[in-house]
DNA sequence: TCAGAAACGTCAACATGGCTGACATAAATT
DNA sequence: AATTTATGTCAGCCATGTTGACGTTTCTGA
């Protein structure tokens, strides 16, 4: 307890700025309010899942992967590296556990035999399910604050912070669909 | 080339489920286009930061710490584990890093002489503004998308995605301050 | 006043999940 | 037949998280 000695900058430690730095061309505002608001739901958003994940022995690694082939089903290897931006060696490590132990299963490709297409197992979606299940219900009640109308606003808010440059195939297929699901 | 395989489920490796999966009881629409719509965000978002990073040797552990200690002058150490929701050791590592480079300084506690307040020098709130200039610059773009009062609506949305029960003080803080700042 | 608690630092060891480089195999392509 | 592609895998490194233990300084309460 005792003393809040918080944000009260006590007296100067004398190495600090004393001038802006130069450089006082680029005078845009920050958005320090946004920055941190990103960074606390993000932190949140995911330790929903994080928590349950333990139960499984699981990380994050493989929810992500359990997420996206559960989503996209026969989903490419190569594809899955695109999307999750990882090395062939990090995914490996993590799909040969959810393949050993039942989550995910492998079909050598119809068009060509060298793809591996991945496709979730009962078990898998049941996770998957059930993870998103605690997401949902985090973000239903953060949507039930802006209304319909301030869903829409936060989808095409958070649209618009994803690169454009070369989406891999899950984007493409993300901004496919139109923003306006507007069924509330 | 050749071949999209894409979303399109080959004849169903036979594991996959038959039934719903028991439970029909819970039947909420999972928000599925949130979820991904966060993941692709935030992964874009600090990924900003993470490529300016590299060239100072730091890592986004880095990151945090010199953004809230530059933010929120003055933080005690303890402050610091509770909004980064890390271990005391974990913290030690970068945070003796950025104390021998120069990039925060400590000083000791007026009322209460154990503790260790920090401060970021000007060198640390260069590169903190820095990497903020760079996350702003998307949010900026991202926000023109959805006007003033979608601006709003955003920052309620991500406010009422955190979690309120024991804040830290930085929470307190963000909190404290009304959601519309609405001069646009 | 003095015992204990609090704030901080640190050592050692370990886990997860990124990374690079190298190499192998099967299948497609040219 | 030669090459390229898609995938798997071995070995090792790095960043950043973890637990457990222990020491010092300083504050606090009986």
């Amino acid at each position: 307890m005792a003393d809040i000695n918080f944000s009260t900058r006590p007296d100067s430690p004398d190495s600090r700025a004393p001038e802006p730095q130069a450089a006082a061309a680029d005078e845009r505002p920050l958005r320090w309010d946004i920055i941190e608001l990103l960074f606390f739901a993000y932190r949140d958003f995911v330790g929903d899942a994080d928590h349950e994940l333990e139960a499984f022995g699981f990380g994050r690694a493989h929810h992500r992967v359990m997420h996206f082939v559960t989503r996209y089903p026969g989903l490419k290897v190569a594809d899955l590296l695109e999307v999750l931006r990882i090395t062939k060696q990090s995914l490996g490590r993590v799909l040969k556990q959810l393949l050993d132990e039942g989550y995910i299963v492998q079909k050598t490709g119809n068009n060509d035999r060298r793809q591996r297409l991945l496709f979730a197992t009962a078990k898998g979606e049941a996770l998957v399910a059930k993870l998103a299940g605690l997401q949902t219900r985090r973000i239903d009640r953060a949507l039930e604050q802006v209304g319909p109308a301030g869903a829409d606003k936060v989808r095409q808010f958070l649209r618009a912070m994803i690169d454009r440059d070369d989406p891999d195939k899950v984007l493409e297929a993300i901004f496919k669909t139109p923003v306006t699901t507007a069924k509330e």
